[in-house]
DNA sequence: TGATTATTTAGCGAATGAGCTAATGACACC
DNA sequence: GGTGTCATTAGCTCATTCGCTAAATAATCA
């Protein structure tokens, strides 16, 4: 059988059309809170905790988080590594800080050097 | 009657609870890739642009895009103003830059200065 | 091996989201 | 005031999302 999850955060890729794919993931990924707050929880943890952990700090049921934590996988904002009998969730950092800080830089510049209507 | 949407954008606020409630309505408008399109057109064609000619812009059907603007609007993400019979919207660009680079702005720093697992 | 702990997967129901077509509102111009 | 243009709202359908509970999987320990 095959992989049981789409694409795991392929490592590197600087294809325009695949990028923009990517920040979907990305973005529907950030549309709930309660997974921008693991991203932070998980941040100010020092970057790795157990799913047990997590789950301990969120008012919905250890399968829900489990759920939110698979979309985050997906979309590669954590990595997850077995350790024994837990599984401890890793942050990406810089790749969470490269997506959504590049999107938002467009935005950066005073209003761009096209005309306003052409 | 009442207004006939939600809040369209407070004016300026730093209550926390509010400005985790604001961050909710404005990612989960940023998750829509139709959505971000928009802005990102509205800022390249100089921040503003009549509902008709971003319409014509976009493959669906243009109540589809009105409702898409409507939500950047609640979102605070645009604002709208009548002009004769067009109505142009405008990209509110320092509110987009501010809350999301405010937001990806927690996980600048490297690993904070909490420990591991405490 | 069998129990225990840690976590995920399966499956269901309610709520929300996004697309469409049709109808309506608002303004301008004659 | 009627007609055309610009745009929105109403109402429908289909698909997805999110919460839950129950069952399954995996590693460790006795």
């Amino acid at each position: 059988m095959p992989r049981s999850r789409k694409t795991p955060r392929p490592p590197e890729r600087r294809d325009p059309r695949a990028e923009l794919d990517e920040l979907d993931v990305v973005f529907k990924a950030l549309a709930h809170p309660s997974r921008r707050h693991v991203l932070l929880v998980l941040h100010f943890r020092g970057g790795e905790m157990s799913a047990g952990a997590i789950a301990a700090r969120f008012a919905c049921t250890w399968p829900t988080t489990t759920r939110h934590l698979n979309i985050l996988r997906d979309a590669g904002l954590v990595r997850v590594e077995r350790r024994g009998r837990e599984r401890v969730y890793v942050l990406e950092r810089e790749r969470l800080r490269r997506l959504v800080g590049d999107w938002i830089g467009w935005f950066g510049e005073e209003t761009p050097a096209v005309p306003p209507r052409a």
